[in-house]
DNA sequence: TCAAAAGTGTTCTTGATACACCCATGC
DNA sequence: GCATGGGTGTATCAAGAACACTTTTGA
């Protein structure tokens, strides 16, 4: 049944880039397409925003059907809009990242999409389209945002340790913390509730685990508090 | 001639948010409606964004066909998606936020929009569509931004006094600041070139005059330098 | 007993805040 | 000469930065 128009119509796209964090490295999930254009190429998940769905409710669909993943973090980041991004026609993107706790999903998601797989941001095949702008921009809004909104959790599993919170921000920031520094800073905003059990990983002492409060974080946001690393 | 395509498609158009700041008020332009929904509405200026324009262009084109603004700060905002935001058919709206120099433009513009006016933030009027929605999401952002951003200059004439700035960060804030403090601090930063006249205006010692300069600010920022209020 | 990561305080420096008076001008 | 906004410096306080050793565990 086709659909007739006065003016001709862009398509509307959503694209998320996807971040995960695993073994102190930062990392994305691209897929691998299957059709032409671009055939063979990594891309970000993504496709066509329905007519019934909202352009966020897109985003999580897409994200659902190529990927598996559901009830992740996931914000809209930027629409790219130039004229020749998709060779076949005119296609404006709504692009979206998310963020995902990476431990607890599959390493490639339940997926049926044909091939999914997880890549060191440092580490980047080729990408579809203008992916490889829409991935550099997520990573200059997650790198300015992670420093004053508490989205690092987001990537972590609901427990963790001190030390994998701070590998966490030396990855996203690209920067060495000290230690010290780094506790001192975080449990001072009293946002980390210590559980009473402990990491044992290893040879080593083992590891206070921590959870984020969340509710306590949105009660101080309430009154002014602003999260700052 | 009609337009055809295998699924129905959402019309996509961009919306402007303008701001300007005029004697301690920072206010935005609005556009009343002629036609039908919401005829007789105030709305943001924006219009339908045509195949053969980007997204920016398309935002620039409707803001100086509708207000006969050009050459002005302006940045992409956030997408608004949602399905019933517009009564008649699926519009999503990417959503623009221009900065203008208030006192160097022409108090409505030279528009062929029947009707464009400044309104005080404070004292709006209630507007079409989720046009308050959008309006909201860019003050939050200019607030935001106005504090790691030198955007703020944007509103400014290009000779302005330390008090003229001062009064800005104040409307955009929303709060008090001390003149001394304020001072130090910006001019600490070197961004302020003082020039040789000074403002002459009332029954008062004369100010001293400065401008910004955009060629240090984009040298420094290079170096790693943030700017910070 | 060794390797490997966990945990812990103090000093110093820097930047933020608070605060009050004289200056130049037009009327 | 007075009203109005322009312009200036210091003392205090809080937060950020730098920095090294002991503890706990498994192998």
């Amino acid at each position: 049944m086709p659909h007739t128009y006065e003016y001709p119509r862009a398509a509307l796209t959503v694209d998320c880039v996807v971040f995960g964090f695993d073994e102190a490295e930062l990392k994305v999930l691209l897929i691998r397409r299957g059709l032409a254009p671009f055939k063979g190429k990594w891309a970000l998940p993504g496709g066509f925003v329905r007519l019934e769905e909202t352009v966020d409710e897109a985003a999580r669909r897409e994200l659902s059907e190529e990927t598996g993943l559901k009830d992740v973090f996931l914000e809209q980041l930027y629409t790219f809009g130039a004229i020749d991004r998709d060779p076949r026609e005119r296609v404006v993107s709504v692009a979206y990242y998310a963020l995902v706790k990476l431990a607890e999903h599959p390493a490639t998601g339940a997926s049926d999409a044909s091939d999914a797989q997880w890549f060191t941001v440092a580490e980047l095949p080729a990408l579809a389209f203008d992916h490889a702008d829409i991935l550099r921009t997520a990573l200059e809004r997650l790198r300015g945002k992670v420093r004053y909104e508490p989205i690092g959790f987001e990537l972590l599993p609901q427990k963790f340790t001190l030390s994998e919170l701070q590998h966490l921000y030396e990855a996203v920031l690209q920067a060495n913390l000290d230690k010290r520094n780094f506790r001192k800073k975080i449990l001072s905003m009293g946002l980390l509730l210590p559980l009473k059990e402990q990491a044992r990983t290893g040879a080593h002492r083992p590891a206070q685990l921590f959870r984020f409060d969340a509710k306590k974080y949105s009660a101080l946001k309430k009154r002014g508090f602003n999260f700052e690393l």
